[in-house]
DNA sequence: ATATAGCGTGTATTTTTTACACTAAGTAAT
DNA sequence: ATTACTTAGTGTAAAAAATACACGCTATAT
């Protein structure tokens, strides 16, 4: 059977663009490579697909090897397979974005055996990246921010409970954008989707805003009615 | 230097969802396997990538191979990579779309090496398709659906000289639904990206519309400002 | 001359988006 | 207790965009 298939020398594998919102900053979590090719260099989180693993099981599990986290948000958005992206062979690569909350217990401490190192940097501030990496980036950033105009992807970064403020810094620090603060609470509270939760933040030195929840089911409901921000 | 990356059994193929519009119609051309597995069966062109074809190169040739031409607007859109979506083994597809300029000469005569026959399908009335490929093809369905309200590619459907009442079919056969005639006009042309070429249809046994032609240049200059439909 | 089939056009109403600024509430320091 | 500070929370008016809706025009065919 498998003899009719051509084989060339190749292979592909996954990388993950890992947004992560904290302190009002976008950030993503890269790897100092700890192997060659690009040894020593910055790199996005990835690794070559396994055998019996589908592209979506793949992604998962490289993300919790680098997070322990399971049931991360995520989404495959691109193929990546020019000829010469990796200078071993050919490697196609699947670019996935993940969305990780921060907030609170700042759990995620990046773990990895394939790396020297991983941080969170801010997207605004990226050093030289491995590969095609720089362009993978891009094109995951471009994806979110066309996405959470329409898409409850927002939540997916913050905290269960957060606050209205945080939320509009989530939409503003990813369109890159001020917004109005009337307008916005407005807008989001009319979608029908936050359920006030009636609870204050807890240990900040001001005035404390009222908490709000994601309702997925609320959310499900309205079935394919767009969020159009 | 190649030996550091795993191999396994694996490959990739593009596949491509080729959408014409012709008589008010959505189509998309489909062949007839020549060859096991799925002989017989319905099938969504494809091909494996050759071993120095970036993806993109790689589409272009299926594309040119199956209809003769060059230049024709794609897009990849996703990749699908179950384990068992190829009977032979493993074999990540990258899905295209693509679309084509059916209207006037009707040149689209399909031809290909590994398949029987290709025939344009209407979109509404498909036969069991192989593989995954009813699943490849919904997909592709969605991403036009949802990327005509952003982005000018209705046009690839249509001849370069086009009426607006056309143009119009095109919108609404892809998304299903009505529009009403003189809200479309007001809208299409207030975006500024249509030139009036002064003159009229041919051919035609009632009055004869007005032609126009999509202007890049002027869709250029707008630089990313968005049509929204 | 007449029938026919699609072309081309405007206005009023509703909805959505935008712009804009102050008071309230809680904390921290004195 | 008073005060200073910081962020929370709120409404309205104007502008822009979306919608609903119907008929005379024009070219062709007979």
């Amino acid at each position: 059977m498998k003899e009719v298939l051509p084989k060339f020398d190749s292979t592909f594998s996954i990388d993950c663009v890992v947004f992560g919102f904290d302190e009002g900053e976008l950030k993503i979590l890269l790897i100092e490579r700890n192997e060659e090719p690009y040894k020593d260099w910055w790199a996005l989180p990835g690794n070559i697909v396994g055998e019996n693993e589908s592209l979506d099981q793949s992604a998962g599990r490289i993300l919790n090897e680098l997070t322990g986290l399971t049931n991360i948000y995520m989404e495959q958005y691109y193929t990546f397979g020019d000829v010469n992206r990796h200078p071993q062979g050919r490697v196609v690569s699947i670019a996935y974005y993940a969305l990780l909350r921060l907030g609170g217990e700042k759990s995620v401490k990046p773990i990895s055996t394939y790396a020297k190192t991983a941080y969170w940097r801010n997207v605004k501030d990226l050093p030289k990246l491995a590969f095609d990496h720089q362009k993978i980036f891009e094109k995951g950033l471009e994806k979110i921010k066309r996405r959470i105009k329409h898409q409850p992807i927002a939540f997916e970064l913050l905290p269960e409970k957060f606050t209205l403020t945080q939320l509009q810094n989530v939409y503003e620090v990813i369109l890159n954008k001020q917004l109005d603060k009337r307008n916005f609470r407005k807008k989001m509270l009319s979608f029908g989707v936050l359920k006030d939760l009636d609870e204050k933040q807890q240990g900040v030195s001001f005035r404390a805003a009222t908490l709000y929840k994601f309702d997925k089911r609320r959310y499900a409901k309205l079935f394919g009615k767009e969020i159009s921000f």
